[in-house]
DNA sequence: CTAAAAATGGAATGTCCAATCCAAAACTGG
DNA sequence: CCAGTTTTGGATTGGACATTCCATTTTTAG
């Protein structure tokens, strides 16, 4: 026998993927831009055009929209960066993301912060769930930078613990981050994310 | 002329004073606990065992009272820092301040995160004047770090630029803290601040 | 084609909560 | 001690917002 643990909703006509598709993009963009608590039911029915109805057939209720957000953002954002993530096994790729990072915040204007920290942060109080799935997205996030980082090493080129220098890297751009989005000023990610740079060299053996 | 910016209540009797203080403190504790959203005024009421009178005769209105908050948590947690933080000129003094960061998490059992950062994420993008004083309250704290750094640098012990480190390491913490509060474990914020240790050691040379 | 299941419309409900108001009490300065 | 100011009590209000409900339309599967 299959323990359910998940009411997940049975069926999902192809109609109804794109719905819930729908809904669950125009929430994650709402809650990036104003915050869960700054989103409401209704602002959500507005952006995706869709109905009360259409809203609490697909999600029991808020907290679950949020926690669908929060894979959304997961897969988005972690996954999305996963091929970059991928070439982290040399300074040069190393270089390239951080690049993107610095790239990434001036396009939005400093605005947001990282997606999932920000989701992060508000609900790890409040909704023990959101917290469990959000550091999940983090360990995946983690992962993906230890990836690389591990081929240096058995390459022999780094030293470090690249353990321990993945959490390090993704620590630093959280706060980076954070520092970024609170003075609306790229240059606290771009210095962070720099001596991070600085770091992993101190940490390598000549090519 | 002077240009009153502010809508001070005027006079504020000794009693008055203290009945302001106590609404402050209990509102820094409940939204250090719940978040700011997770913060209703009569939360605040009851935790201050005040009448809602006396919440809007000092406040105007929840956003005065959070901004409030946010001076309030600026001294306690950057202001009750600074003395530890005049000691950052050695690397025995950065030890010691990291060793008690790591411990006041534990004792913490991870939650809450860092007090400033967390309100900081939470109102960035749903009120202005909040995002402006927590930028400030990071300034501070920078500032603080700064200071130390700077004193090794100029006996000629660092070779690396203060205000970046300062930076970077203010950055590293809050990251840090960040997955520690995600994660609910000690662990993420230990290996970044000994990853900034070793950083600087890096950049310092011989006594 | 038809019955069951899924998707949708849209009004309605009830709760929570920030903010207001009218007095009354306590305190201050002269 | 007295007039003015500050502080407090506590009921009330008005709106925002999550959630529910019932009817209707659309889609799926056999």
């Amino acid at each position: 026998m299959t323990t359910r643990t998940e009411p997940s909703p049975a069926k999902l006509t192809r109609k109804g993927e794109q719905t819930r598709q729908r809904i669950v993009s125009a929430a994650a963009q709402l809650m990036f831009d104003n915050g869960v608590a700054g989103t409401t039911m209704e602002d959500v029915k507005a952006a995706a055009q869709a109905s009360s109805s259409q809203l609490y057939h697909y999600f029991a209720d808020k907290q679950a929209l949020v926690l669908a957000v929060i894979a959304y953002q997961n897969e988005t954002v972690v996954g999305g960066q996963e091929p970059m993530l991928a070439r982290l096994d040399s300074i040069e790729g190393l270089r390239t993301w951080c690049d993107f990072l610095v790239q990434h915040q001036r396009t939005l204007e400093c605005r947001g912060g990282c997606p999932i920290g920000s989701l992060g942060g508000e609900l790890a109080e409040t909704d023990a769930k959101a917290r469990v799935a959000v550091s999940g997205a983090f360990l995946r996030w983690e992962s993906g930078i230890r990836g690389g980082l591990r081929a240096m090493h058995e390459r022999g080129e780094l030293t470090a613990d690249p353990e321990d220098l993945a959490l390090t890297i993704l620590a630093a751009l959280q706060g980076g981050l954070l520092l970024t989005q609170i003075h609306r000023d790229v240059h606290p990610l771009e210095v962070t994310l720099s001596a991070m740079i600085d770091h992993v060299v101190a940490h390598t053996v000549r090519a």
